[in-house]
RNA sequence: AGAGAGGUGGCAGAGUGGUCGAAUGCGACGGUUUCGAAAACCGUUAUACCGGCAACGGUAUCGGGGGUUCGAAUCCCCCCUUCUCUACCA
């Protein structure tokens, strides 16, 4: 895969159609990191071949500079201006007129200053946070080097691969044969990539979200269900806006926009807030359908259930105090893992290189299964840590030890996205008379078999 | 959707142009008292940025944005939102 600093929407949508992950956030590092610790910075960009890496941070600690020296003195001037508004109130109280007025007119002065100095601040504060939001988030010390999908660590490789019966097909076949998915209906009353689910289809697409729902809620997710729409703001916190705006469907009447995952809406619940330390970590589950227009997708590797207008995912988020967030993650994947055993999915969990990553991730791990018919790999599954680098955009805080606030960090992972997951099932398990379902399954759906 | 009334600190609730970051009460936290607790009393109790080693000082924030003014929680405009009534609807 391509992907290497996010900024493309070709790239983009190649690296995040089921995996909720890495379609999100382009939050921002903080101005203190940059200063604090350069070194580390430039060296984690360049792990991400960001190209303009000491250019940009260079430039970012000049404005910050600037920036100082504006504040200072709008600061000091305002403080005159305060200490003589105080004043003339003094003397208009005690009935000299004169007196008033001639403060008043170093007060126009200082009005004069004020506003020049908020001007330039403002301008100041819109550069910097531009060039923030160019600089990707650094990555961990455990991510390997490299720039595309080859060079992606394999960490470990879980089950067997099935062989197929000699009249074995790709799903886009069976969904057919079973009549269960229907995509020219899809066509008719929406347009291409919205398929419609018939029959055991349709059962099974809720049995699966309310298996992965209840697995969730028994490895301690609180389960939400929040609006799929979402407003501007929303959509900026973590990321989407601007300069995504191409990959939402948007409402433009009423300016909303429907959730390419359900990562935004959740972790939007959190924006703005100091939590509480003893509500962390926060473990929310959220099912909902996802909608991304997928613009500039195209190839082979859209056929069928793999890339899709709307699809259903459950999605995990965690916000945990910084000492924590990579054993969450860790957590996060084993879940997964837990998930895609139940099933019986024969998968691989990778460690993405510094190339292939978010653009706002630190760590990420994909999940793939191995999808018989095809022949090949498919992303069900991202977990990445982004750290502080989208709670800095959502300032999402909590109270540290010495009363100081501090950035938590934000985790999320698909638990897991439907499409790719169904396609496995129907390519792995088909027999020459019907489709053998996961006996996890069973009680879900309420039937054993497809067809 | 139409008419009316509101949105103030963790909560409740004063404040309609001047030293108001904001009375008062509650809650919370610290202390005095107590064997311990309660009560009482004293104190503390927002966020961000700037300056400072620090103590501390400054600036901004009373739903959001803009305006008037020497000075805005308070006046004006726009937006968001809550409640009541009407209309509608699952």
């Amino acid at each position: 895969m391509l992907g290497h600093y996010g900024q493309t929407a070709k790239s983009d949508a190649r690296r995040s159609t089921f995996a909720a992950d890495s379609n999100n956030p382009r939050p921002m590092l903080q101005v203190s990191v940059l200063k604090e610790q350069t070194d580390r910075v430039l060296a984690g960009l360049a792990k991400k071949h960001y190209p303009t890496g000491p250019a940009d941070v260079a430039a970012i600690l000049d404005l910050d500079q600037r920036r100082r020296a504006l504040q200072t003195s709008h600061d000091a001037a305002q403080a005159e201006a305060n200490d003589l508004a105080r004043q003339i109130g003094a003397l208009m109280k005690s009935g000299d007129k004169a007196g008033a007025d001639a403060l008043k007119v170093r007060t126009t002065e200082l009005k004069q200053h004020t506003k020049t100095a908020t001007d330039e601040l403002t301008q100041v504060e819109l550069a910097i946070q531009q060039l923030l939001y160019k600089l990707p988030n650094l990555p961990h010390a455990s991510v390997p080097e490299g720039r595309a999908a080859a060079d992606n660590e394999l960490v470990r490789e879980h089950g067997a691969i099935p062989t197929l019966y000699a009249g074995a097909q790709p799903h886009w076949e069976l969904i057919k044969k079973y009549d269960i998915i229907d995509f020219e209906l899809g066509i008719k009353i929406t347009g291409a990539g919205f398929p419609v689910y018939k029959g055991q289809g349709a059962r099974l697409q809720r049995a699966l979200v309310n298996f992965f729902l209840d697995e969730a809620r028994e490895a301690g997710y609180t389960e939400v269900q929040p609006p799929i729409v979402v407003n501007e703001a929303s959509a900026t916190a973590t990321g989407q806006l601007p300069d995504k705006e191409g990959q939402m469907y948007h409402d433009a009447k009423d300016d909303l926009y429907l959730i390419p995952t359900a990562e935004v809406p959740v972790t939007n619940l959190y924006r703005d807030e100091i939590i509480p330390v003893e509500k962390l970590p926060i473990r929310n589950t959220a099912y909902t359908p996802c909608f991304r227009r997928e613009a500039g997708s195209w190839g082979a590797d859209v056929r069928g259930l793999n890339r899709l207008h709307q699809f259903d995912k459950v999605e995990i988020v965690q916000i945990t105090q910084p000492e924590n967030s990579y054993a969450a993650l860790d957590g996060m994947v084993a879940h997964i893992e837990n998930l895609l055993q139940k099933l019986g999915l024969p998968y691989r969990v990778l460690r993405l290189c510094g190339g292939d990553m978010g653009f706002t991730s630190a760590l990420t791990y994909d999940l793939e299964v191995w999808s018989a018919a095809q022949g090949r790999w498919l992303e069900v599954s991202s977990a990445s840590n982004f750290e502080t680098y989208q709670a800095n955009r959502l300032k999402c805080r909590y109270r540290a030890d010495g009363g100081k606030t501090q950035l938590l960090h934000t985790l999320n992972g698909s638990a897991l996205a439907l499409p790719r997951i169904v396609a496995a099932l129907l390519e792995n398990n088909q027999t020459a008379d019907g489709i053998e379902l996961p006996a996890v399954l069973h009680s879900y759906c309420g039937f054993s078999k497809i067809g």
